[in-house]
DNA sequence: ATAATAAAGGACAAAAATATCTTTTATTAT
DNA sequence: ATAATAAAAGATATTTTTGTCCTTTATTAT
């Protein structure tokens, strides 16, 4: 298992890709987005319509057209994004699949684990895409596929 | 997305439930430990069959047989059981699942997922089996479905 | 207006994870 | 030896995730 689902991989690296690209302004096509972070294109197109949906990327159709980010999307965190595709499973939720596992009622591992979680959650919150971009345009990370 | 898979939380839920059972040397039938954990029996029998394999609950069959653990099983690290299941994905690999991400070639999750990882990793590492059985036996914790 | 472009949408397909069913094997008690 | 018990093993079924195909809609340029 990893941590996100493959959805959600493809959705962040497609998320991350868009910010450097549309940095400039433009506008990037589904095929560039797919080529430039190695996903099946159609079943990223899908997940990107999702996105698109809930206001998390934004998209023109015809000649010129393509996906971008506007300012507030660049602002928002990068949990919207995993919430989006996975759910909030990985911030909330029993680490053993347990309904009724809760700081009263704790399951083996429940301490341990809200620690985990808490963290994750924290970095995934308070840094925002554009400022992921920022440190994607000072070329110090990589999103090679 | 949770953390574990559900074959894994079943995996560790029934291991905790045998840990528990099993302190008085007895042995416990699937349909037992099926029911204790709120699992699917023939799926949870499955995966205590690979667990077996692995040397990780013994188990006899015929009357009076069943699943418990011994000496060398209590003293396992919970990480046994997850890698057996889930693999190493969680405590290894890129957190946006690129092949390439390294210390030197960092997608831009890396160094964050990498010190929750280790966490993970650190915190499955160091307790057995064993010692999670006694806080259960303390009645701290909850397995209750 | 028309043709070309590109995303949106709906239907379908393949693969993987989860779950069930049936038969076989080993063990125990009679 | 025989019958009963319980896990092991193999086959099959269902559900979810991942991936593809085809048609429609909106936009742009000619």
């Amino acid at each position: 298992m990893a941590i996100f689902s493959k959805t959600c991989e493809y959705a962040i690296r497609a998320v991350f890709f868009l910010a450097h690209r549309s940095a400039q302004g433009g506008r990037v096509g589904i095929k560039e987005i797919a080529a430039g972070i190695g996903s099946p294109e159609l079943y990223l197109a899908k997940i990107l319509q999702e996105l698109g949906r809930r206001g998390l990327v934004s998209s023109a159709k015809g000649p010129n057209g393509g996906f971008y980010l506007d300012a507030a999307s660049l602002s928002r965190p990068l949990s919207d994004i995993v919430e989006a595709v996975d759910g909030d499973g990985i911030f909330r939720g029993c680490a053993l699949g347990l309904k009724q596992c809760s700081e009263t009622n704790p399951c083996p591992l429940h301490s341990q684990f809200k620690a985990i979680r808490d963290q994750i959650h924290h970095l995934l919150h308070r840094t925002t895409i554009g400022e992921f971009n920022e440190e994607l345009v000072q070329g110090l990370l990589s999103l090679k596929k």
